[in-house]
DNA sequence: TGTACATCAGTGAACGCGCGTTCACTGATGTAC
DNA sequence: TGTACATCAGTGAACGCGCGTTCACTGATGTAC
């Protein structure tokens, strides 16, 4: 695992060294903070150079346009996610199982409170067929499916889960739950769902569904 | 419930004739087209313009800006939605429950494959915030909401399911399911899980999650 | 059945703004000796 | 320790395009008699 700040370029193509790193860094800082002010659809170049008192010209030192910049942060947040899909990897079977489950779940809320304009965005981009956010899509969500389709093959074997359940779609849907349930919380809180219910809720469905507990 | 056509008006306020009607159609439609070709970030008014050959001061003449179309095809699809709604209320307890459920996911999927483009805006608009979008979107969900939080509960009562399920939050998360797991097909197809499998898994988790049959 | 008039619907052309983008340049930092 | 030079990093100002938006106008449709 290379660290990630090695292989930085401008778009000449030129490696650039720290105070340069600095300024990219500040410009996808800004970027992030107008994506979650404005939206995904205005924001604009002038922007983001405005935000960080640097002129237009610099932006396009380290960036194309913005959306290469949302690109960026995308990836980042490919490396950023490790330590939640770690949590899916453990053994959710035991008597502390659920425990495990729900703290996952709440860091992955927390996660979502704060990278949440930027996932809107990478994963709005990647449904509408663009390849290059496909494709971090791909390896931001490869863990989490690889290690929730292997519990559901585990519980398949055990006999626990039936086998009429498609490991892949199974694990899709429970990601896909996780993805978009966030941007409901808002609404389920003046609604009066706490978020201790949500968290409780999403867990229980996780663990059944990937372990063969009942939910009964 | 009125029929939709009834009150539609220009910008000005002034009730329109069957030929602006047609007009207006026209209008969405192309709306609807170029968000599906150009995606979310990227339809302009000249754009739309151009696409059904009119004048740009036509579309001023029925929407505010591109926004506002969408929005307007927003609120078609909450009509729409509702014969697919409509399979939420039935009773999915007996023994063709499960054959019920695969078809109104079925439905649900082609419902997602034909509207896909104008309902990513919407939720995305929605997500970011955007008041308008909100009501809309909660307009939208309502129904689906109801009809699973009542059959949560009708499960909950009868001893079927365990009652640290949050009714509300569980619909939240199925139908949060349902409407991400769609911008995934491709990806599930050409990894090898069909169609098929992709409804017979949604619909496993659906029918044990709100009635509490067993997934084992 | 025709004519005059009112209203509805649609338009071409123009304006101006703001944005994306570039370029020749300046200033900052690093390094050789 | 200082000086000369190379390279890195950042910039101000300008250009031009395309878009949003409007306005005075024309054409189409409906209706009264």
């Amino acid at each position: 695992m290379t660290d990630p700040v090695d292989d930085l370029t401008a778009t000449d193509g030129r490696v650039i060294g720290q105070r340069a790193q600095q300024t990219r860094r500040r410009l996808l800082d800004a970027t992030a903070a107008l994506l979650r002010e404005h939206g995904a659809l205005d924001v604009k170049v002038l922007d983001v150079a405005r935000e960080v008192g640097a002129s237009p010209a610099t932006f396009y030192q380290y960036f194309t346009d913005v959306e290469d910049a949302v690109l960026a942060l995308s990836v980042e947040l490919v490396e950023q996610v490790r330590p939640i899909q770690a949590g899916f990897e453990l053994d959710w079977s035991g008597p502390d199982g659920p425990d495990l489950v729900r703290a996952i779940v709440s860091d992955y809320l927390d996660f979502w409170d704060e990278h949440g304009a930027v996932l809107r965005t990478m994963l709005l981009r990647a449904d509408e067929g663009d390849e290059r956010f496909r494709r971090v899509r791909r390896q931001y969500n490869a863990p989490f499916m690889t290690a929730m389709a292997a519990k559901v093959r585990d519980a398949q074997q055990s006999g626990r889960l039936t086998r009429s359940l498609d490991p892949e779609a199974t694990a899709g849907a429970l990601l896909a739950a996780m993805d978009r349930l966030p941007n409901y919380r808002q609404g389920f809180e003046r609604r009066g769902t706490s978020r201790a219910a949500m968290i409780e809720t999403v867990a229980l469905l996780l663990h059944s569904s990937l372990t063969g507990r009942s939910l009964g």
